[in-house]
DNA sequence: ATTACATTTCAGTCTTGACTGAAATAACTG
DNA sequence: CAGTTATTTCAGTCAAGACTGAAATGTAAT
């Protein structure tokens, strides 16, 4: 299985942007790999044509399976393994910030509630205990909004997301002329 | 410059995150640090309290600042640069967003792009094709949501965050069972 | 201009974690 | 059950990049 140019050039930036997104090049290949495919794929296609050792391959859909990215499909006639992932890109995107949301926000939100219950904390100097207490409010406000978003149909949040800044109207009461007329920076 | 229990957990919280945000560890502590602080330090302040080659600390301020996370403020009667960070949590997430915005998105949709335009487009298969159209306007729909959220006064934007997904009931035109009652996944 | 102090650069070292290949395990078939 | 195929595990290797220390550069005072 050979890609075609255009597929290439997605599946090795993908694997590039990987990186920058906190999982490493062969997970993020095999990822777009099976995204563009448009069949379920077995372990020996994707170490083919991906040019990597087949332990490799294994490990990566472990990895993958995790974040809750593929699921395997079986095929008629066929005892290997195949794998597919979520097709539709909202459900993708609501897929990663759930896990992201799990992995990156949830244990910080404890950390920072552990420190505002321990003893040691009145005795911070005044301006530390501002700050944590103001970066756990943040965090919890973009917690408790990520959760809400992610319980949406993928097509309610779409809506949601196109509709952009002109929410604040409805916070504000009226629309915004900032956003409007691109005052602010 | 010693470090209170709280605050020392604080800062190699944050280290530890860092890795998982795309930031190395020393970056992420010494915004940390300067977060907690309450005035401007100076790189032997930090080295000092990080226990880190003063080097280090140079070569990761000046990462933080291509980061926009951090300026010099400069003192009455010492020489040396001291460094402050944004004390306002919203506008904290505000640059942070920017900055990810910046070097994870613009990029991708910058492929995607060129990808569609290519004369080899056209000869890809259909799936693949889709894929790459789909994943584009995912990605541009949700940089421009971004890009007005950012251009939000930092309270406003807070305003926005904090209604969460009470939001779609103006995009539905009426509030939504769904979340209301919790009825979807 | 010289000295003293502050900061940056960079070549080399060290750490972390990605990747491989071989061996072990598991799953199926006749 | 023996043989075959598929998958996973894991110890070792390798690569990327974080970190250090020493040297170079920059900056201000005398």
């Amino acid at each position: 299985m050979e890609l075609k140019p255009v597929a290439k050039r997605f599946v090795l930036h993908w694997g590039e942007m990987g990186s920058t997104w906190g999982v490493n090049r062969t997970v993020a290949q095999i990822h777009a790999l099976l995204f563009i495919a448009g069949r379920p794929l077995n372990a020996d296609d994707i170490t083919e044509t991906l040019g990597v050792a087949r332990s490799n391959v294994s490990m990566s859909l472990r990895e993958l399976s995790n974040w809750n990215l593929i699921r395997t499909a079986p095929l008629l006639g066929d005892r290997r393994d195949h794998y597919e992932t979520i097709t539709d890109v909202w459900e993708l995107f609501r897929t990663v910030v759930r896990e992201r949301k799990m992995r990156e926000f949830d244990p910080t939100i404890s950390v920072l509630r552990d420190c505002l219950a321990s003893d040691d904390f009145k005795s911070e100097d005044g301006v530390s205990q501002l700050r944590i207490k103001q970066t756990l409010a943040l965090m919890e406000a973009l917690s408790a909004w990520a959760g809400e978003m992610i319980r949406l149909e993928p097509a309610t949040m779409m809506k949601v997301i196109k509709m952009g800044a002109k929410v604040q109207q409805y916070v504000r009461g009226k629309p915004a002329a900032s956003v409007k007329k691109g005052k602010t920076a």
